[in-house]
RNA sequence: GCGGGUGUAGCUCAGUGGUAGAGCGUCACGUUGCCAACGUGAAUGUCGUGAGUUCGAAUCUCAUCACCCGCUCCA
């Protein structure tokens, strides 16, 4: 630190140098690839295996204290990717992944159909128009005309200016006082003609509303009818609560605990765009942590910062992440709040884009679950019945403190935008070095821990070299390579971001030390060759 | 989904209607004395794909696919 600032990378080097040194390829490219999907190559599986694996043991095997000094417990999953397709409708998914969209032909923008109202008036020439404002609530539309009864003017909080279109339209116009502002959902296919977008030049350039549905379909069996409909699951998350119900009954778990699943999921993106930052196929990393709703807001801040922190031990520096909070009106349906925790990625800089959310779910999911499924997921927890019939509480209180529905607080990151997130951070142009940059991953999440060398292939130095290799590869993913003069293979090693070469020259062969070559600095120090093995385990571990 | 741009060797690109090219990289052999050295040799392309125009298309036309940029979207 300071490393260099994302904005000064060049995205396409990036993506260039993942094809050239094998960590990302395109998707059936010999086919002409296939858009939203990406393949991983022999370096980007082992790091994206690295950061899964560091993730896994953070938070299953060795998951850290908690805010009230004892540790917490989670537990792990994996669950299927198609689920019942009940679960989707239960989770708000196949409702809210749908929204019919409008086109405005004219404009070329789009809007939620439900975000566009309607307010009818008669235009000057007599002929009625239906003038559409978007906004994200009915009361929202009431107040804005309400404000523009009464001042002759609309608020400002209307997304982007009347045209000079509507503008006109409406000076003069006569609006129906009774006539309520009403959904551009319910205009009748006859009355489109009439509606003026907010942002047109004249009337009836608005579409119907159509659907957009995110969810991949899928068919179950070998009859394809709507019975056999289902889903490719668009989040992780749901297999997690779908098991709520079964690891609390066989797991001994107790509140707070939480359930964590390391998995693909698919989104039919309209517009995948920046590398794997937005692909229909990707992989997450997700946690649902259990805990009773009056503890919730102390382990949502538990979270928040406990999930930077793990960022930060990615190496990836301070100062290209921060937290984003979300704004009421971005808020999921499911969401009470929720934090992003964001990168500033090369695409974005010097703005910020989207890498972990922390949400505080409520109790959402496993109501609606419980709805759904007529399965209770109410827990019952003795310790607080306890806590309660010490304190002398009476049946009531007590009931009323040990049964609840869970909150949930959920920790959901992308491993694949994690993958993206270290090779931004990692690449590293410098005009000096012969490969004129090298990927300056931390050495516990390098691909290639080590390359061995002979500085030349005579005088025995490359049986030597070969000895070390045979030894190291038992403990590290390491490479040999003898092939061509020293500073390409130093050069290859940069550009995989390999974080040490160990080099077989003359002096070895009489006094048993072999040259370091760090990655990072170009710089070398002997160490006996008996000390290598120590000295990477060392490295490592950091 | 809309508008604009781009597609020629692994990479960067040249080639505007007449035999498909260069540099780098890759591989082999030789050489080598610490940062993409050198020599010799080799492999690599239905010019994104498919049609059309033409005696003849990488080149002109149309369609299509992928990527990039801007909208839009992103629970």
């Amino acid at each position: 630190m300071p490393d260099t600032d994302p904005a000064t990378k060049s995205m396409d080097e990036i993506v260039a140098l993942c094809k050239r040194r094998g960590f990302v390829y395109p998707a059936s490219e010999i086919y002409g690839g296939i858009n939203g999907f990406w393949d991983y190559g022999p370096l980007g599986t082992a790091l994206k295996n690295n950061i899964r694996d560091h993730w896994w043991k953070q938070t299953v095997e060795c998951p850290p204290i908690g805010p009230d000094g004892e540790p917490v417990s989670i537990v792990g999953l994996d669950s299927s990717i198609i689920q019942n397709p009940k679960v989707w409708e239960a989770s708000g998914h196949v409702g809210g992944f749908s929204d019919p969209m409008v086109d405005d032909t004219e404009t070329k923008k789009r809007y939620r159909a439900d975000h566009v109202w309607v307010r009818k008036a008669a235009g000057k020439d007599g002929n009625e128009v239906l003038v559409a404002i978007v906004l994200g609530s009915q009361e929202e539309a009431q107040a804005a005309w309400e404000h523009f009864d009464s001042t002759g003017k609309l608020p400002d909080q209307l997304r982007g200016e009347l045209s000079k279109g509507v503008k006109k339209c409406i000076d003069g116009a006569k609006f129906y006082e009774d006539a309520p502002i009403s959904s551009y959902v319910d205009v009748s296919d006859d009355q489109r003609v009439m509606v003026f977008g907010q942002h047109a030049s004249k009337p009836g350039t608005l579409t119907e509303p159509r659907e957009f549905n995110l969810m991949f379909e899928t068919f179950v069996g070998a009859i394809r009818d709507a019975s056999s409909k289902a889903y490719l699951r668009p989040e992780t998350a749901q297999g997690i609560f779908l098991n709520y119900k079964n690891v609390v009954d066989t797991m001994r778990v107790k509140m707070p605990f939480g359930i964590a699943q390391v998995g693909k999921s698919f989104r039919n993106e309209v517009t995948p765009r920046n590398f794997i930052f937005r692909s229909r196929e990707f992989e997450q990393m997700e946690m649902e942590w259990f805990c009773a709703p009056d503890d919730s807001p102390k382990w949502y801040d538990f979270w928040k910062h406990e999930r930077m922190r793990w960022w930060e031990s990615l190496g990836v520096s301070k100062s290209n992440l921060r937290y984003r909070d979300h704004d009421d009106d971005e808020l999921a349906h499911y969401s009470k709040m929720c934090v992003d925790i964001e990168y500033k990625y090369p695409f974005t800089a010097p703005g910020y884009g989207e890498l972990e959310g922390v949400a505080h779910r409520g109790c959402f999911d496993l109501t609606q679950h419980q709805e759904h499924s007529k399965q209770k997921m109410e827990y019952f927890d003795q310790e607080r019945q306890v806590k309660g019939q010490k304190a002398g509480l009476s049946k009531d209180e007590i009931n009323a403190q040990s049964k609840y529905i869970p909150n949930v607080i959920e920790p959901a990151s992308g491993l694949t935008r994690g993958v993206l997130v270290l090779l931004c951070e990692a690449f590293t142009p410098d005009e000096s070095r012969p490969s004129k940059v090298y990927m300056k991953f931390k050495p516990k999440f390098a691909p290639i821990k080590a390359g061995v060398f002979p500085l030349v292939n005579k005088d025995g130095m490359p049986e030597v070299a070969q000895k070390l290799y045979m030894g190291l590869r038992e403990k590290f993913t390491c490479q040999l390579d003898a092939k061509q003069s020293i500073g390409k293979r130093y050069a290859r090693m940069d550009e995989a971001g390999t974080p040490y070469c160990f080099t077989v020259d003359g002096d070895t062969l009489s006094d048993q030390t072999v040259t370091v070559r760090d990655r990072d600095s170009q710089s070398q120090e002997r160490i006996n060759i008996d000390q290598v093995e120590n000295f990477l385990a060392d490295k490592i571990g950091e």
